[in-house]
DNA sequence: GACAAACGCGAGTGGTCGCTCGCATTCTTG
DNA sequence: CAAGAATGCGAGCGACCACTCGCGTTTGTC
């Protein structure tokens, strides 16, 4: 029987402590956003926040807690402002409106948070951050697994999970574009996205036989 | 006017030197696979390959050489099996056996290959390395770029090099997902890749022009 | 105002990694 | 076989980085 208090309450923050945890973390979205997060250190991190080392640990045990926070307040933000940007839609529902809307919100967020996008994306993520990655890819490949189930009812449940993966992969590649580009041009790409995705999901919703 | 003898040969090499070479970069071949670029040290590389840190540089001046020389002869192996897999096509060819026989080279170029894709793909580029990868990526951008130019006649330069660039994400994206599985699945990664970029592109053909 | 707790600092510590150096061994060449 | 070059070794050097520690400052509470 261990004891009752494990948890014990980390600490007890002042207001001044809360504005420097999100002073910090903006200047890692920063310094994470222009060199990665392997690549990027605590100390310039604290540097980019006005602030001495050892006051960055005085928020957070190591490194990656910094990363996991970020992530986390990321994904809750997402959540709250474009969780119902997958949810399953009316049959009578045309896909171009479907995938437009969907398309449009999730781009409109990652071109707002394009920490999220390095964050989610690098190679060079840490253990506990690949847990995260992964938990909220199997949430979003789960919501378009649905979202498709109600566009082609009948359809094999594997050919709908590989069309998800397919789907969310494309859209990656598409966000990457995006970011690289501005105005018109990135105007245009989101346009192309939308495209691509239309038609590799349009002669599934057409219950004609797809001869394969 | 500079000396004559700027370029002093490096070495001369036996064969047991090119023996080494070849060995020291299957090994870092392995090492980058598993670990990415940055995460891979030198020594993790020797130790892979079962020579010493100091036999390593008896051959490379330095970490980043080796990813170079990698990567050089990735290129050129794959330049003179696959260069012609995205040659211009003759009018009358239907656009699915292009996209299928161009898709079908490559991802076999890849699975074959896996560490050109780490090389490649990785945000921890060193810098030489970045300009080796945006070199590839130009031309096989040029390479799609005129074959999508021979299918669909008379378009928007502007848009041909987007629907390039999207369709060399959209590659890349799928390689991602078919890399991340086997046997019949991989197959219907590789099926679903194709079926994405021939209905992407399907519409361009039909000369009925698109309002964009 | 007094006390404690939270905040803030920055030089320092331990560890890792890229890379070197001196020396031993093997190969080529005459 | 002798000389020199190429190969091979592995302890160690310098740099960098995540993280700590002791001490001074600010803030909340009574």
């Amino acid at each position: 029987m261990s004891g009752t208090s494990e948890k014990e309450q980390p600490r007890r923050r002042q207001a001044r402590g809360e504005r420097r945890i999100a002073q910090l973390l903006q200047a890692a979205a920063q310094v994470f956003c222009t060199t990665g997060y392997t690549a990027a250190s605590t100390n310039a991190i604290a540097r980019e926040a006005g602030v001495s080392p050892g006051t960055l640990y005085q928020f957070f045990p190591n490194k990656e807690a910094i990363a996991i926070e970020l992530g986390d307040r990321l994904v809750h933000e997402m959540r709250e402002a474009y969780g119902e940007a997958l949810a399953p839609v009316d049959p009578g529902t045309p896909v171009e409106q479907a995938i437009g809307s969907a398309v449009d919100r999730f781009m409109a967020f990652n071109t707002e948070h394009p920490v999220f996008f390095a964050l989610m994306h690098g190679p060079d993520i840490p253990g506990r951050m690949a847990e995260a990655h992964d938990q909220l890819h199997t949430t979003v490949t789960a919501r378009i697994e649905s979202l498709l189930a109600s566009l082609m009812p009948g359809a094999d449940p594997a050919d709908v999970t590989r069309r998800a993966h397919v789907c969310l992969g494309v859209y990656k590649a598409g966000l990457e574009l995006v970011l690289a580009h501005e105005g018109a041009e990135r105007a245009a790409y989101i346009q192309e996205v939308k495209d691509v995705l239309v038609r590799y999901l349009e002669p599934l919703v057409g219950e004609r036989p797809r001869h394969g």
